[in-house]
DNA sequence: AGGGATGTAAACATCA
DNA sequence: TTGATGTTTACATCCC
């Protein structure tokens, strides 16, 4: 997975619409402050958005369209809506967790070839499937079954496939340091198995993953008539891929908002809260979580931290989704702290910028870690830097959003002739 | 060629 | 007891 670059936090007072979306989701929730199941299990995406019951109608082998367009209808038009709208009920399935609108307006069954080409496995690694499927949920958190049902249902491949890929996904949910496990409160004691949620100190590296995963192939493949196309063959890593992107004649802008949503849905400024942290719900309209460090070393030292551990292959795109760490067995078999319960159930502002790799790997799984702790909001504040990548990342999003939308900006054609200048060094 | 990422299978433990 | 969940190990494959 890619070294993950963190994301402009200012995505929260930049776009309204999300946050209106957001606020709209808190208020589903109605609860503030609370573990995100206990307050919004009802809102589960999974007991909205399964209810739709387009899983596992499936049909043709279309092997190609699957994601993008599963991307595409689910997440793009549910973030344009939902960022032009303000704070309109989304459009889509996914996002639809007020539950109880009926039949969403862009049900993914409604074109038979998009459909069918939902039965075909998808090009997301299973950290991304996981990624994606907490993400979309109201309280960004899940417990496994749940992640189960998001995958079965937006991607009915796996409605049918032998269940082997279940146990990739906790064998993923157990082993990438990208997902935490949360306890479900006290309140919640019905259901087996705890809640996972994105770490937020790792949410980039999936975004960037996530990225990774569409945007080469998509600048191959779906080279814009504005821009030169690439001289060389397209970058695709893997077949899957090229054989995923073959097909796809999406436009590069509907993949670079596809990305765009994620970015802008997932950045670490996002400033959703963490929903791991049960003194911080989902409430980004809280002004006051938009910590913005005047402090440059601050910024450097997130930056540098991040970039470092996020980019172990030198900003290419392979590195791990964990923490990048110099020993892959530390990094693979790491041991999950225990965020257990309603006392484990800590912030992840505890983590500590100082708590490094390796005493966090070596910390006892189940964390009583009050003594290494950060005060709250030092990530936040860490997170929300003026690191330029992130802003050009922000900024690209937001121009791929506007493309999407129809509206080409300069920071976007610039943007976009220089990645094919770039890819066609490459 | 080697390392890392990812996928898959399996064993095992825990818990409801 | 059973099934779901979670952890860990091992191995294979692919890509860089």
């Amino acid at each position: 997975m890619g070294p993950i670059i963190g994301m402009s936090p200012d995505k929260k007072a930049e776009t309204p619409g999300m946050q209106g979306e957001r606020v709209g989701l808190r208020g589903l929730c109605g609860g503030v402050g609370t573990l995100p199941e206990a307050e919004c299990g009802a809102a589960s995406p999974l007991a909205t958005s399964l209810d739709r019951g387009s899983v596992g109608s499936g049909g043709s082998e279309d092997e190609e369209l699957t994601n993008l367009n599963w991307l595409h209808e689910n997440l793009l038009q549910n973030f344009t809506l939902g960022g032009a709208g303000g704070a309109q009920p989304s459009a889509s399935p996914l996002f639809d967790i007020e539950g109880d609108t009926g039949a969403p307006q862009n049900p993914p069954s409604s074109s038979l070839s998009q459909r069918d080409s939902l039965k075909s496995k998808p090009p997301f690694s299973f950290s991304l499937l996981i990624y994606m499927a907490i993400e979309q949920s109201p309280s960004k958190s899940l417990p496994v079954k749940d992640i189960y049902g998001w995958i079965v249902q937006n991607f009915p491949y796996f409605s049918s496939a032998p269940t082997g890929w279940k146990n990739s996904v906790r064998h993923n949910l157990s082993l990438n340091k990208c997902f935490r496990k949360v306890e479900r409160s006290l309140g919640k004691l019905n259901g087996k198995g705890s809640l996972w949620c994105v770490d937020p100190e790792y949410r980039p590296n999936l975004i960037q993953a996530l990225k990774k995963q569409h945007f080469p192939a998509a600048h191959a493949f779906c080279t814009p008539p504005a821009s030169p196309p690439p001289a060389s063959p397209p970058p695709a890593s893997s077949p899957h891929r090229h054989l995923f992107l073959q097909g796809c004649s999406l436009k590069e802008s509907d993949i670079d908002a596809a990305t765009a949503m994620m970015l802008l849905n997932a950045a670490p400024g996002h400033h959703h809260a963490n929903p791991c942290d049960p003194e911080s719900p989902l409430d980004l309209s809280r002004p006051d979580l938009v910590l913005v460090s005047s402090d440059p070393n601050q910024d450097h030292n997130y930056s540098s931290m991040a970039l470092q551990c996020c980019s172990s292959r030198s900003s290419s795109s392979s590195s791990s989704l964990d923490d990048g760490g110099p020993s892959p067995g530390h990094a693979r078999h790491r041991p999950r702290t225990c965020r257990a319960g309603s006392e484990g159930f800590h912030s992840d502002e505890e983590d500590s910028d100082l708590w490094d790799r390796d005493e966090r790997r070596h910390a006892p799984r189940c964390c009583s870690s009050s003594s290494v702790k950060h005060p709250a909001g030092k990530r936040a504040r860490r997170e929300v830097t003026a690191n330029p990548e992130l802003d050009e990342e922000l900024k690209e999003a937001a121009g791929s959003l506007l493309h999407l939308a129809g509206i080409r900006t300069s920071i976007d054609l610039k943007k976009r002739s220089a990645k094919s200048k770039k890819l066609n060094r490459k």
